[in-house]
DNA sequence: CATGAATGAGAGTTCATTCAT
DNA sequence: TATGAATGAACTCTCATTCAT
């Protein structure tokens, strides 16, 4: 960071400026609604500036869908992490509940990334980051017990999270078959049988 | 059926033609990628009419989804009922498998409903209908003896029907973390667990 | 003609008016400061009739300079054929004199078409049109004692046609080497060694 | 060349590398796709840099044109003057001949300068240059017997050379109204006449 | 001299929707 | 009910040109 001259500095601002903006408009308007020109207007940049940065108005929209999801996981596992835990059930569910939180929190959000909270992506783009290890460490250790061949854990902890993702974007979004309230114990219940 | 006028024979036929047609496009180029104006050139039929049946393209498009994903449902229901089983366990695993075969074979619908095979949505619009009336005594006879609330049985086929759906467009569609058939082993070890 | 409905008769008359319009800003102010726009603003349709009648601007251009070579050709031969000669000599200086005359007073159009007054192309295209014919049928009779192969008659008509389109260009449009004037009596003296 | 300053020398190289990363992109994809990013990405300088040598796209396709032009012009001359003949005639094919080839082995090339080989351009540019001089004295000596005006020959040569031009291009690259070895025999037969 | 990020006008094109027939 | 020509707003994306570094 500190060795960036003027100019590196004055481009980071700029892309950091047109993420932003459409990221504040995806979420308040939705994706079809909004325009690149409403994308610059509001980043305050010429309009071939956003096309300096991004490829096109999907380009903008997956990099915030994979960082928002892996910030939403990075941020559970800190959450949870700093408290202590009897068991490994314990600890999986607040870590759980902390997403289910943050989702219910950030509606918004969640419509945009829709059903993209997508283990197996995130797990890719971020492999070597800190935050992301730690959620498969945390299985790791957990399900140490359970006599699993090589790369269970990331398929247990893939369907894990595609279920948690699934059910808070139906239940939060469209409030279908219920509120997210009401379907958590059952939903608690399962992931306890789960492991 | 028998009771329509020639008139509205006509017009029942002019809806099926726009709705396959939009279907066939659908599957093919991709929502984004189809107009009206190709809807209508493939159905054979003026640009008005289309207004005249669907709202816009969305419309046809939400038909399109809760008509397929029942039908998913109500086919995987009907290959189950026939056979017989020893017990609830190896009925669901064979009524999960016909889901996942059928959409394994049907990638490009899979595309399309994307991870829209909601099981609130679809009970909601046919609560009367036959097929999807079955789908929910089976559970409710399997699960008899788990002493459950009210309404746990819905929750708990959406919760499975959800992790189904999201599974599978991940590992069909996007290979994503591996493909379906890796996947499987694990997803029905866990749907095992479940009940 | 008196056999078209309302709807066709006005469909022509769009067309029409936006093959005028283009014709009228391609000669003015160039073809390449002519935008969709100017064409459509001009013959007063929106912005997308015009897509209904053309590809884009150059399917405009092409059609126009089709049209314009050949109603050349034939405002030529036309002219030469009210009148009697005592040889093909001087029938054919006569015919190309028209062209030379006609291209000299309209000098935009000629800049238009630039090099492309092309008998291979205007011949294709209007193979069974009268005036062209009439064209080939003047030098059939006058070249009969040439001795000729099948198809010479066609070349001799093209290299002509060729060389009086390349230099009327230059000399009108570019005054170079020199204006048309000064160069007409080489240019028909050659003609002249070549038939 | 041996007086330049390194920094002349530098600077000489970034227009050449510039003028041949426009000629390579010009011919091979058309002057219309090929944008100055395009240039100065493939001569390997900054964009600033085009603006410190030519004014435009059409600043370095005028002078490439120009180049060319002479240069089809002065191979074929230095060619034939390499070569004994017993006429101007033979000669004057031959160097015909010559421009011919030449242009059948360069289609790119000939559809760049299109019909722009014209000796009145390039006699002006180059007047006192050796080669093209050579093609004038070559028509001199050639026609000293037909009691010719002052400007004649050069009026003769144009007439030829946009002849031989025009021919080209309709035969090479547009292979209208057929091929160019199915009309050199007739343009030499012409060429014979006019001499 | 050289750079290349930034500009922003505007080109071309699409397409949902209307409405006179 | 059915048509399809016409609309024109809205869109994406390009690119020549500038200018601070």
């Amino acid at each position: 960071m500190k060795h960036m001259s003027k100019v590196e500095i004055n481009k980071r601002q700029k892309e950091d400026s047109l993420y932003a903006a459409a990221y504040e408009l995806f979420t308040t308007q939705g994706i079809h609604n909004t325009a690149i020109s409403d994308i610059v207007k509001k980043a305050g940049v010429a309009k071939g500036t956003f096309y300096l940065y991004f490829k096109d108005k999907y380009d903008v929209l997956d990099k915030i869908i994979l960082d928002k999801s892996s910030e939403i996981l990075v941020e559970a596992i800190e959450n949870t992490n700093i408290k202590e835990f009897d068991s490994f059930e314990e600890k999986l569910l607040y870590f759980i509940d902390s997403i289910i939180e943050y989702l219910k929190e950030n509606k918004l959000l969640l419509k945009l990334i829709y059903k993209n909270l997508s283990w197996g992506v995130v797990r890719k783009a971020y492999k070597d980051y800190k935050g992301i290890n730690e959620i498969y460490y945390m299985f790791e250790e957990g399900l140490k017990d359970h006599d699993l061949k090589e790369g269970d854990i990331e398929k247990i902890i893939f369907i894990i999270l595609e279920l948690v993702g699934s059910v808070c974007y139906s239940c939060i979004v469209l409030r279908e078959p219920t509120n997210i309230d009401e379907m958590k114990p059952i939903l608690f219940e399962i992931i306890k049988k789960i492991i």
